[in-house]
DNA sequence: CGTCGGCTTGAATTATCTCAATTTAAGTGG
DNA sequence: CCACTTAAATTGAGATAATTCAAGCCGACG
């Protein structure tokens, strides 16, 4: 049905950037919440629990996953320092936020931030912005679940991480998570991620000076394959 | 990793319902909109076009898909009467949408939308729920396609069609979309798709008086898989 | 009645997974 | 700083779910 050398389009891994669009109002804030550190692999909040917080990536990283009854878990997205999460008009969280590193968070409560969007119109604007930017990063990632083979499928990904580091091709790209966090968000196995990880090393499409970060050394072949 | 007898959690497509929360304040712009009819096949809108105008559908079904450069498609939701689609505060429309049928929908021009946003903090408020209920589908329709099996993906999706038409079990429900769709939807092929509604009639849990409609003849077993 | 598009089934292929073993990296405590 | 322990990552070999390619079926419709 189709061939591998055409591999995906960019994209952003998930949770709403706050580096192409500060949300000015939004960070505001940040003065009044209050920082949390979590260890890896501590849990932030969980599926179900009232959401009656609002977070922001001050540093390290978290995963949002949801989870089947038998184990299997679905990551649905990261998010990265300047990042928010746990936004959400609806009573109680729908999705697990894990530290996947030592991480530093702000947390915000929802009534200050419901305030603000009542008082500011701009605030409400960047609500709406961070909601509808979140919808279509989710769009782009069932595309990739749905139509992509794991080569694209981690080549959109690592794509996506450098986008988001605002990296340069050659430049070092840090990959906070560990090989399954990006399996259980590429909608693959350990064992896949890792094979092809070493394709692209070999392929020289890729180089990497460690397990924890790459560099994208040769973007052909690589072709945007978005509409 | 995972077994094939427990079968997933209830879903539905996608494309924020009416059914259960009626927006009444946004319902009330179709006495300004136009009711516009489409062929089977027509595209309503396509990705890339300036988001205009909201829809919502009367009759028929509407597919919202994403195309991949060589022609590979994701349908990332469908709507169905009563069902809102193309809302959004982006500039562009990030999906195309396609009628599946013979299909009416009443279009209404973004910025009337706007308007009564603006005005009506009842209806601003609806938007906001319609958003973030279409953002908890894109999550389950993300775990759907990362972690379940063609069965389970196959059962989900009837089961999520059956729970949007309130329909008990044994009751008829329609399926408006052919094959290639319901294969596009759950990132399948139409074989497969063909095979596993074969496997599901034959072991009894469902049954289909003609190739557009089925019933739901045995839901144990079928148990809800989410966490 | 014949054609045509969509659906279904079959057989063979393959991408990805599973299970198992090995290597590498990261601590930890002496 | 080094031995020891442990977890994570990688590689291999075999199994399998899903795909591809191909053929047949069936209902819709002129």
């Amino acid at each position: 049905m189709h061939t591998h050398s055409a591999i995906a389009a960019h994209e952003s891994g998930s949770a709403v950037s706050a580096t192409a669009m500060r949300p000015r109002e939004l960070a505001a804030l940040e003065k009044y919440g209050s920082r949390l550190r979590f260890a890896p692999g501590k849990t932030i909040f969980a599926e179900g629990d009232r959401a009656s917080s609002v977070y922001r990536v001050l540093c390290g990283a978290v995963r949002l996953c949801k989870y089947l009854a038998d184990g299997r878990r679905q990551i649905i997205g990261f998010a990265q320092p300047g990042e928010f999460f746990g936004l959400t008009p609806a009573p109680s969280y729908s999705f697990t936020a894990e530290a996947v590193n030592d991480t530093v968070v702000v947390s915000s409560s929802r009534s200050q931030i419901e305030g603000l969007a009542g008082v500011s119109p701009a605030a409400h604007r960047e609500f709406f912005d961070l909601m509808s930017a979140q919808m279509l990063k989710d769009q782009l990632h069932l595309v990739m679940l749905g139509r992509q083979s794991a080569r694209e499928k981690l080549a959109t990904f690592l794509i996506g991480l450098a986008d988001r580091c605002g990296a340069e091709d050659g430049d070092i790209v840090e990959l906070p998570m560990g090989r399954q966090d990006i399996a259980d968000y590429l909608g693959l196995t350990i064992e896949t991620v890792c094979r092809e990880m070493t394709y692209l090393k070999r392929a020289g499409t890729i180089a990497a000076p460690d397990q924890h970060s790459f560099v994208i050394r040769d973007v052909r072949g690589l072709g945007a394959a978005l509409h």
